[in-house]
DNA sequence: TTTTTTATTGAACATTTGTCTAATAAAAAG
DNA sequence: CTTTTTATTAGACAAATGTTCAATAAAAAA
């Protein structure tokens, strides 16, 4: 037996992209079942045989995007087995510049309207980036999963903050904007 | 003219006792404002002349509480008009206490299905919180609403994955954890 | 190819949503 | 207390939701 038949696969394609075609004339908000599957030229009932609501459709796209953010995440190890540590989260820094790259896409993730679970998607996968980095410096007694939850979480806040701003600054000063906030902890405690 | 006719304050009170009512026995997700309604023995056209769904409703039930959380921040300032900054944030320190005695209601807002708004709620609460703190150490030239941003969010994410195990830990035990957290930070660069 | 499996369809259904009326009742203002 | 203002109501409406069914068509397996 075949992991997915080709049906079911054209069905998906389908609904997909006439969200995506619906996505860019009007919020996801106002946005019907009914009227994707109008659109798709797809059964409603076909539409509920694989999804529960937009949302679950929306988060299938959401999945190939935050494959990009790990290739572009994980690409300084290509070259590296162990990075320097002593610099500030080298590997990190990349997450501005694939934010900057989906911008209409992250709009959407960050708008008021959309569920929560978006955002986790988006955290979960920064968290476990994280972590890799996480096992070198882990002396201490913290539990990893809080000290990364800590760190993904204060880039998400970045992330929010420059999306407030529409993401006006360029990636660069992003990273730049990172690194000197790290240095401001330090000095406080001088 | 009064600020509010007492219909209306007799209306809102009669909906979110409802609202409250079901939360207890079901998923804000699968109640409908026709249900809410029929409760609260108000009319459903009434529902839409106050609110415009039922995250509204939910979302004014909310900034009760979004009070407590700003008078529990608050206190430390109560006697002493600046704190001592070599402390590591003792103000930032009473969220843990408040989100443990509300941990009902935040199961609810760091839930999957609920909308962001409910996090921005809380994301804009403990940010404005933190500025106070932060125009004493700011010497640096990093834009306030980022840093804030950074460290707010950061702790909502010790927060979320708090949440995650349900709670377990007492909120002493998070205040202890996020000065080890801060103090890594520093240790990792020396 | 033929057979078997199963995804899709159209149609129907009860329910909820969002919006709108004119009638009523409650509160505020005089 | 009387008048004025306005919040609430019941009812109706088109549309969308969520579910179910037997019939059909497409794909996989033989």
């Amino acid at each position: 037996m075949l992991k997915s038949d080709l049906r079911i696969t054209k069905t998906k394609q389908a609904l997909e992209e006439a969200l995506l075609t619906l996505l860019q004339e009007k919020p996801l908000k106002s946005i019907s079942i009914t009227e994707i599957c109008r659109l798709a030229k797809i059964n409603r009932g076909t539409f509920y045989l694989h999804y529960g609501q937009i949302e679950d459709l929306f988060e299938e796209y959401y999945k190939e995007i935050m494959k990009d953010l790990t290739d572009s995440y994980q690409e300084p190890y290509r070259h590296a087995d162990i990075l320097n540590t002593k610099k500030l989260n080298p590997s990190t820094i990349r997450i501005f510049h694939h934010i900057e790259t989906y911008k209409n896409f992250y709009r959407i993730v960050f708008s008021r309207t959309v569920p929560m679970s978006y955002y986790y998607l988006l955290f979960n996968q920064v968290q476990d980036l994280l972590k890799r980095d996480m096992e070198l410096k882990l002396k201490s007694s913290v539990d990893p999963a809080m000290l990364s939850a800590y760190q993904a979480n204060a880039i998400l806040g970045l992330i929010i903050e420059w999306g407030r701003n529409d993401f006006q600054q360029p990636a660069e000063d992003m990273n730049l904007l990172l690194v000197r906030i790290l240095n401001i902890q330090i000095e406080s405690r001088g």
